[in-house]
DNA sequence: ATAAACTTTCAAAAAATATTGAAAGTTTAA
DNA sequence: TTAAACTTTCAATATTTTTTGAAAGTTTAT
């Protein structure tokens, strides 16, 4: 496999990987096209790239700023603007994580909250739904502690925390 | 808020929530009605409860199956299945976790180990390429580990490995 | 102030995904 | 073996999500 080949199929399966994360296949692969070039890219060479329209690449870099994830990049003498990534996959990941929880886990832990929290009238049904709802809020909640735990540590955590699991 | 309110809510939550985990509205939906319900539901009562086709129930049904988080249930004397949820919430953790490391993670390895093989031609360009892929690769597998880790401890890893961090 | 260079917005179009429902298939009881 | 009870399949349809592209907006240089 030659670097073109290679390109092609990283970009290709992280775009296909980034659906199942609930980030479209745009954005996943503009930011893959980011994450492998040594110089930061502008709109037009990620448009060219791609092979995608100026207004889908506009907004999808937007998410990807919004995400924290790629940065705009000055050029000295050049007029438009240039992106580039988070190259240090261990703050990428970190970015992910904290953004994953602030978007799903603590609306989720919100209503679980909420709905478990109902007046148990001593039924079957409500008695297991009380229940199932508390410990699936307890679930999220330690899920929720071991990301942000883990989130908020020096470079490196992963390795370390992997580390001490095995102890 | 009521018994109804609240099932209603969650189930809704549920639902969306699946959406983003790359698991399907009515799957997902379908696996909270069974996880808050205290006796097995025939394919009738989803249909009716969830408002939707019986060609529906049935596909997700048999892929929320495949997921190991669901089972046919038989009771006595009815000609019909019954279906029901895993109820241990800390046993269902365990069982996406499983299935997202199969179906997500080890494919995904697979091709970061095989991009970042390619020869080294000096290039900036595949300097970076394989520097990059070379560390996605290594944490996808870090990531994986621990999950495995987890997933193939007794029953209340979840809190255990938490207090762990905290140490 | 003007215009060129560039970016963003958003309604319409396209593509991807989920859902339906009826026909085909299967199982069970008699 | 037949038929009733039930489930599965899948082509057609509906819904949701993504993408486009051109108009509107912004910034910079002169």
């Amino acid at each position: 496999m030659n670097y073109l080949e290679a390109k092609d199929k990283f970009i290709q399966t992280w775009g296909s990987l980034g659906t199942l994360w609930g980030i479209n296949k745009a954005m996943a692969q503009i930011h893959a096209l980011l994450l492998i070039s040594p110089e930061p890219l502008s709109m037009e060479d990620i448009m060219e790239q791609l092979q995608i329209s100026r207004g889908n690449t506009s907004m999808n870099l937007r998410q990807l700023i919004d995400w924290g994830i790629v940065y705009k990049t000055s050029i000295a003498g050049e007029r438009k603007e240039f992106f580039s990534s988070e190259k240090d996959v261990n703050e990428l990941a970190k970015q992910i994580a904290r953004e994953r929880s602030r978007r799903e886990i603590q609306p989720t832990l919100k209503v679980l909250k909420e709905v478990s929290n109902i007046e148990d009238d001593g039924s079957a049904k409500t008695k297991e739904f009380i229940k199932q709802t508390k410990s699936l809020h307890e679930l999220a909640e330690t899920a929720d502690s071991i990301m942000n735990r883990i989130v908020n540590q020096e470079s490196n955590w992963l390795t370390k925390t992997f580390i001490k699991l095995l102890k």
